[in-house]
DNA sequence: ACTCTACGTAAGTACTTTCTTACCGTTAGC
DNA sequence: GCTAACGGTAAGAAAGTACTTACGTAGAGT
């Protein structure tokens, strides 16, 4: 599994994106991201390993919290994907454009 | 559900990425994207509903066959999503760097 | 009209994902 | 040392996903 397909795979689930979309404004706890979402502590952190493992996001103890933040790693990874890509696809759109006319 | 995450949903499968890929260099039709790929014809045709719904292709009959193209509007939305998050997240980043200075 | 090719859809199955509760280890403060 | 707060992990239930085979429909050629 490269890492973009990881990436999509991660910020696909709809609760991992606003476990993402947090952690964009700011660092935070565990406890305090499961306290704004509607699952448990447990899937929180669950998530985060999944968030984690497509280098996402990266984590550090703080005395007896673990504090999660936003790694630029994963989003560059998928954003040169999706940019490659993007090329590709309108070269490939724009030349059936052209051969209709 | 936003069509990014559609988007991201419907890319986040590598049997799906492949049909997709395959369909950048040129559109196709299910038979022949199927033949390229270890799974059956169906299910080719089940893997491009999804992306179509996602925005992500189109498709037109052209006599028994129906074939199907890039769409740029779904990456193009995700490429909107991404930006506009990139550009938080960056900045969320290096708001962190500097305070550990 | 018959037939062949190309596709979509239905139904069912195997697998994966997401969630919950229960539990355990670790750190901080009294 | 006790206790309380914090968070990871295990186990299992429920739901979702990706596949298969079987079937039905529509267009093209003879």
């Amino acid at each position: 599994m490269t890492n973009a397909t990881k990436a999509l795979a991660a910020l696909a689930d709809p609760t991992r994106r606003r476990i993402f979309e947090r952690l964009a404004g700011r660092p935070r706890a565990v406890g305090e991201l499961a306290r704004g979402l509607p699952v448990s502590r447990p899937a929180v952190s669950q998530h985060l390993q999944v968030l984690k493992s497509a280098g996402l996001v990266t984590d550090r103890a703080e005395g007896t919290r673990r504090v999660y933040q936003i790694d630029p790693q994963g989003l560059g990874v998928l954003r040169a994907w999706l940019d490659r890509f993007w090329d590709r696809a309108l070269a490939a759109y724009q030349a059936e454009v052209e051969k209709e006319e």
